[in-house]
Order: structure tokens, then C-alpha cells, then sequence
DNA sequence: GTCTATAATAGGATAGAC
DNA sequence: GTCTATCCTATTATAGAC
């Protein structure tokens, strides 16, 4: 038995990548099998479950992302603002200043295929718990933390759909800046 | 011939339901007519170019709504205050209440068809310029109400998103509820 | 673990009757 | 203007060799 050619991590980007750009439904098994380099068969090797199996585990694939590039930044011992800048950095390179989807509003449209519901619905709350989290590192009230975490990821998902619509990824830019800047003063 | 069973404003509101429910690669032809009641051929009559011509013309008929409840509304002679609420009740019947998504952002999965980039760019700009003379007609300055409107249609579209997202329609609500307080406040 | 080959089905689209 | 019937192709999925 040969060995695997790339990693299963490495596997996930690429389907990850594919879904991004075309959507759940949008990204056929062609395309995901030339986005991998994979035939068809070998993704079945991969994901027996075929397709919805591929957008299952690549949406535990960004699970994982999100708790290494949210989470154990968050639990340095540097200023709460400063996470915050190095939080959006990551978010800036992640989505490729507003060039990129997000995954998690690309699964949305087969969220009623019941697989995707939970999984997604964990990962946006996920987030924002980790962006109250902070605010309240920095001081904030729950009350506060809470709604400055929702808006912050209603934001970003926002940015990225009028980035996606209009192709102005100026829009992307100047959302994160005012994050940047009001995610964490007090009221 | 036949008298037609339903107008041609019906079938385009049944069909933008579809398609903001299921996505537009989501929503089949045999879906679309269910949706419609018509069958594949009836749909074929209306739409000669198919699925395609489809979601230009249910984009099409989106602009004449968006003309109609956010344009004439601007023209009457209310405060700019009373304009807002008025709008806002509007879009929280519209998206009902977060449970419906936006068609602008479930037709981005498909820009890459050239034929719908230039209308969505399109619609998003009519919205965000709509805002932006309310916000001037209420004494903000040209580049405030610019990001102003850019800020509003970037959270009603990430609102949506997270509704999907998440099911708590609550997000919809605190964000509109927002939106209403602070578009038209002075800096 | 990867491939070629192929099956099975669903999707988009058309022809032609009424 | 609507329908039934059908076509073609792409898509998902499987079998089995190496």
C-alpha cells in the first residue's frame, strides 16, 4: 500500500479551500477531486461518506484552526489589546483581506441537512465565546462582552458578503480597522 | 392559450423564496417547481435561458423591490428619523425576523457566473447609496454617511448570516434594534 | 492509498401535444 | 401557457485492479 501522497490535514485545506469558493452545493465531486488532486475514489477512500462526510470533517477541520488561532492566543500572558491585534491579523490572512468566503456562511445554505446544524451552530458560538472572553479579560461587563462578541462576528460575516458581492474588499479593510478599535473600549 | 395560472410577479416571488432558502446552486429545477407549482417546461416558457435566466430575473425583480420600499419611502416627506423606523420594519418583514436569508448573499456562491456580478455589485451599491442620503438628509457629512451605510448593510447581512448560522434569531433583532438607534446619530 | 472503469441517479434542458 | 414524455450530461457513488 502506497503512502499517502499528502496529509489528511493537508487534504482538508484543499476541500476546505474548494468549499469556500463555491459552496457546499456549488463544489461538485470534479472539482473537489482537482482542487485536491485526488480522483474521485481516493476521496472516497478519505471520506466513505462522500460529499457530506467531506463537509463534516472539513467543518471539525476549522474547529480545530479556530481553537489554535483563537484560543491559545488567547491564553498568552500579553495585553488583552494586543491578542486582539494579533486575533485580527490572523483573521486578515485568513480570509485574505475579504478575497476568501467564509466557510461557516457557505455551509449555511445545507444547514438543513441536519449533519451540518450542530456543527455549525457550535462553531459561530464558539467564537463569539472567545471573543467575550476577552472583552471581559479587558474589563467589559458580560452584558457588554456578549454583545460586543455577536457584533464583532455579525461584522465580519457581514464584511465578507458585501466584499463577495461588490468585489470592494475595501469594505473588508475598514471592518476589521474599526473592530480593531471598538471590540474593546468600554462603553 | 391558456389564461396564465399566476402572475409573472408571483412566480418571481416563489422563485427568490427558493432560491433564498436552498442557495442558488441549491435550489433544483424540480425544487423551483415545486416551489412555483409549474412544472420544468412552464418554468422553460417563462425563462427561456433556464436556471441562469432565472436568477437574472428574480435578481431584476429583488431591484424593483428594493426601488419600491426603500426609494419611495426616502421621497416622502417624513423626518429622517421616521424614514429609518420605517425602513427597518420593512427589512424585519422582509428577512422575517432573521428566518429568511438574503438572496444577494445566496446568489454570491454563483458570481463567478458573469452574468449575475455586475447586478449584485449593483444591488448592493443602490442600497448602501439609498443610506447614505438618509444619513446626509440628516445632517451627517458625506464621508460619515458613507460608512454609515456601508456599516448597515454589512451587519444586516452578517445578522443573517449568524441567524442561519446559529438558529437565535435574536441576533437579527439586538442588531436591528441597534441599527435603528445609531445610523442617523451625529459623530 | 491510489487508480481506471463503470454504474446509478439527478440535474438541466427540449419536443411537441393540447 | 401548460402539460407529458424524453434527452443528454454532469454528478454522486461503487467495484475491483494494482
Amino acid at each position: 500500500m502506497p503512502a499517502p501522497l499528502m496529509s489528511k490535514d493537508e487534504v482538508l485545506d484543499r476541500l476546505m479551500s474548494a468549499f469556500r469558493d463555491r459552496g457546499y452545493e456549488g463544489a461538485s465531486l470534479s472539482e473537489l477531486s482537482a482542487a485536491t488532486g485526488l480522483t474521485k475514489s481516493s476521496l472516497y477512500h478519505y471520506f466513505p461518506g462522500g460529499k457530506e462526510e467531506m463537509g463534516e470533517q472539513v467543518l471539525a477541520h476549522l474547529d480545530r484552526q479556530l481553537a489554535e488561532s483563537l484560543f491559545k492566543p488567547l491564553q498568552s500572558s500579553q495585553t488583552p489589546a494586543r491578542k486582539l491585534a494579533g486575533m485580527i491579523d490572523t483573521i486578515d490572512a485568513f480570509y485574505e483581506g475579504g478575497r476568501k468566503a467564509c466557510l461557516l456562511e457557505r455551509l449555511c445554505t445545507a444547514a438543513n441537512r441536519a449533519r451540518f446544524r450542530r456543527p455549525l451552530r457550535k462553531a459561530f458560538n464558539v467564537w463569539m465565546e472567545a471573543l467575550e472572553a476577552l472583552c471581559i479579560e479587558a474589563g467589559l461587563s458580560r452584558t457588554v462582552a456578549r454583545a460586543r462578541a455577536e457584533d464583532f462576528v455579525v461584522r465580519l460575516e457581514g464584511a465578507l458578503v458585501v466584499c463577495a458581492g461588490t468585489e470592494d474588499y475595501g469594505v473588508f479593510a475598514r471592518t476589521l480597522k474599526d473592530l480593531r478599535g471598538s471590540l474593546l473600549i468600554r462603553p
